[in-house]
Formats: structure tokens, sequence, C-alpha cells
DNA sequence: CGTGTTGTTGAATACTGTCAACCTTCGTGG
DNA sequence: CCACGAAGGTTGACAGTATTCAACAACACG
């Protein structure tokens, strides 16, 4: 899946500003350091595993036990339609917090499937339950995190109810840099980890329309690309597209 | 906004199949009831609210105080774009809960605009706070409904990502009908209490398509349409429509 | 060195948006 | 009371964007 070549840039492209990125920047934040506190937790409440490209990490339909922290790495989870086919509906890196829409039904919604090799930390769900029941602050971070995606979704409601395709490509990009900026990474310079056509089925086109935006912004010289990699050029022109929302 | 007329057609309508839908049913189940098992709350913690058509229950951008449950009627919520124009993402009966992209941030990220008249109890996020801490079960039904919107969400995205014009409004009819169902209320007859220019605003569909899409149903003999009203003749087919989903 | 996957690009098509005309309803005010 | 304008809704004609279909290149893999 994922080249060996890609995967060389991706380890100089990740060299973090500022270190490391530590579970001290996690989603989860104390869910999992409260947790070894605990004391009382089996070894098996919260773990590591370690994933290559294309494994999945769970699937949709089975059964949610865990929730999971993403330590290192790209994962993407995506709804199944039919026949097969599915639809991305979220792009996962350092920090992020997956399995939150199957902690009511205790059911996956999604299948989660890593774009390159990484790691996750596990947390039982039956650990974070008891572990909340005890301890307020966990529960009231896990609310925040929730809370947080679903005010996310608008965002991505906009970007797929409202964009042009060359303004959906433009946010993605934009969104892209921006969660790796928070991260410490580069701004200006990281690797999609994707296909076109998973792009464009999270963005809702085809990987043609992909293609053809970013030859757009590449003869525009907003930016470079080199298969997967990116550099932003011109970072303001990439916003300006954003600048005239409105179509309906 | 809501011609007399109409109103008249939706208190017919609305008539509930198995008695009027209480607090049981309620979204925040008891999160409200065990406040007023709680005593030590202030009469402002918990209270209700009527709303006149077209009034807004809370604008984005504004500090966030409190979750809304909604006890009667039927309201939308929009994100701003710019320019004064804004996108629905969400519609909401009785039962529904509004605020929850606000909790972390405390700063609502919609506006909320009551489409018809309606009465929704407002709870102080502070009292919620409060009581979340005393009582776990109250966190975890909180986390539940958060839950439950994101794997909501999902669904949105993929009507907005892979669905054409016309599996989009058949979509939104079957959910609106479901939604009704849920609630006791006709799965066949139903208002929908919005513009054309609001259901293409949440379909990501200019209003001409929607009116359009509901002539060809009407033309099918699929349904029966008279302003807001419709009449579902042929729900099996209007789920074929979207039994080929796929488009990328 | 073939084979399969990914990505790019071109040409033609189709769907949906845009613009416009017209109708109905409702509210306002002469 | 009726005229008027505003808002919502329907429908038609046309235009434009994104999809579809297709060919081709680059690359990894066995």
């Amino acid at each position: 899946m994922i080249h060996f070549m890609k995967m060389a840039f991706a380890a100089e492209v990740a060299r973090p500003v500022a270190g490391q990125v530590s579970c001290a920047a996690c989603g989860l934040g104390q869910l999992c350091r409260a947790e070894t506190q605990d004391g009382g937790g089996d070894a098996s409440s919260v773990h590591q595993r370690r994933l290559q490209p294309g494994e999945r990490l769970f699937e949709a339909g089975t059964p949610q036990s865990a929730l999971y922290a993403v330590h290192a790495g790209f994962l993407k989870t995506c709804r199944p339609l039919q026949a097969g086919s599915s639809q991305v509906v979220g792009l996962h890196i350092m920090g992020d917090v997956l399995g939150l829409d199957g902690i009511s039904s205790r059911v996956h919604a999604t299948d989660a499937v890593a774009l390159t090799s990484g790691e996750v930390c596990v947390i039982a769900l039956v650990h974070a339950d008891r572990l909340m029941e005890r301890d307020h602050t966990s529960g009231a971070r896990l609310r925040a995190l929730l809370s947080e995606h679903v005010a996310r979704a608008g965002d991505q409601f906009v970007t797929l109810g409202s964009l042009s395709a060359q303004q959906r490509v433009a946010a993605f990009l934009l969104d892209m840099s921006d969660r790796w900026a928070a991260r410490g990474y580069s701004a200006t310079i990281f690797d999609l980890c994707m296909t076109r056509k998973d792009i464009g089925s999270y963005l809702g086109l085809t990987f043609e329309t992909v293609s053809r935006m970013l030859s757009d912004f590449r003869d525009l010289r907003w930016l470079r690309v080199d298969g997967r990699r990116v550099e932003l050029l011109d970072r303001a022109a990439i916003e300006r597209t954003l600048g005239t929302i409105p179509r309906r």
C-alpha cells in the first residue's frame, strides 16, 4: 500500500518541531493516564497495538469493546454503503481518538483502516466506564471530545454541502496543514498518506476530479505535488478560494 | 412564517398515536428528571421556554450556558458561512437535544431557529455539570447522546457525499418519516415545516432541485405534496431509489 | 518482464445549478 | 376593500461543473 520511498519521506517530514508528540497531547488525556494510577486495572484493559499499512483496526457492525487513541501513524474510517463500496468519513492522525461513534450502541459504525504503519492505544470500554464512575473529570473529558466531534461534523457538512470541487480540495489541504501544524509538524510540507480515491470519497468527489484540482493548484503555483507528498507554496491563495463560499 | 392553515393542518397531523410524547421519551432522560429530585437546584437551572415561529433560541458565536431539549415544535440549526448566508445542519423535533456541539467550547457553533411555535426545556450547563459530578448515570446518558450524534453525522456524510439529488430527497423523506413514527406520529402523513430552501440547504441542493424532485415523486405517484404537507404513497418505491447507492 | 495499482489527462455526457417567468398566498397600507 | 409588494413555490430553458469513459504513464511487486 504505502511505498517504501514515501515512508522514508514521511519519516523525514514527520520530524516534530517541538519534540515527539507525547501522551500529554493525546485526545484521551487522563482517561489513559489515570488508568495507570488506578492500580486495579487488569493488564489487558489498556494496551498498545501496532498496525501495518492496510491493516484493519476494527470493522463496522462488529461489537465495540474499546476506544482507540492514535499514537503514531495515519488511519481512515469508512462507512460501508453496499455492494462492498464505502465512503471515507474520517481521517485520523496522532492524538485523535477513534470509536466515539459506538460508545452508546457498543457496535462499530465504521471500518478503521491503517493508511501507514502505526500504533494505537487501546482503552477497554468497560474499563473507561469503571474509571468514569469514580473520576468525573474523565467523563467530562470524554464528553468534551465527543462535543468537539459534533462541532467538527458541522464543518464537514458545509464542505460537502456548500463548496465547489476546488473549494473542497482547498479546504482539505488547509485542514491537513492545520492538523499537522497543531502537532508540531510542518504546515507546508506533508504527506497525504492516501490515494486520490480516498480523498475523493472523503470530499464527495471522484478521484479524477481530485487529481484535476491538484493539477490546477500546481499550475497556479499554489503548491507542489509529488504523488502523495504536498508542499503548499501559496497558502493565502488557497485560503482565498474559500473566501467566496456561498453557493446555495 | 407559518401559515395559519398549515398550523391547523399540523395540529391535526400531530395527534400522537400513543398519547402525548412525554419527558420519558426525551433525549435528555434523567438529566432533567434527576434535576428535580436534586432539591438543591435554584429555580433558574431548569425551566421551559416558549418559542414563536422564526424566533431564535440561540445564536452562533455567543456563549453557551445551557442544553436544550425540544418538548414541542420544530427547530433548525444553521451554521453561518459568510456574508449572511448559512447552511442548515440539523433539524430537531420533540425529544431531540440541542447544544451538544458547544459543551466543550461553551460557545454555540450554530444558530437555532424555531420553524414552528414550540417549547424547549432549558438545562443550565453548570447545573448539568454539577449533577453529573454526583450522578454518573447522567454523565453516561449524555455521552450516549453525543455518541449517537457522532454516528448519525456519518449518515449525513453519506447523504451529502455519495447520493444523487433524487436519493438525497428520498433519504430526507424517509428520515423524517422514521423520526415522526418513532415518536408515535404518522409515518406517512407529516408536515415538513420548512421551506424548500431549508431542505435544499440541509441536503446540499438548490431549492429548485428539491422542488423538482418532489414534483417528480408526485408524478411517479410515490407521494402527494401540498405545500409543506407530504403524504407518502409508496414508501417501498422511495426506499428502492436508495437501493442502488454507489456513485463513487 | 508482465501485471496490477495508482495517478494524470482528454473528450463527451449528464446532472445539477443558474436565470427567468409565472403563480399563489399573505401582510401592509393606501 | 383592493392594490401592492414580499416571500414561497413551480416550471422551463440554458449553462456550467463534475462525472463518466477511456487512454496512457509511472511505479511497485512477484
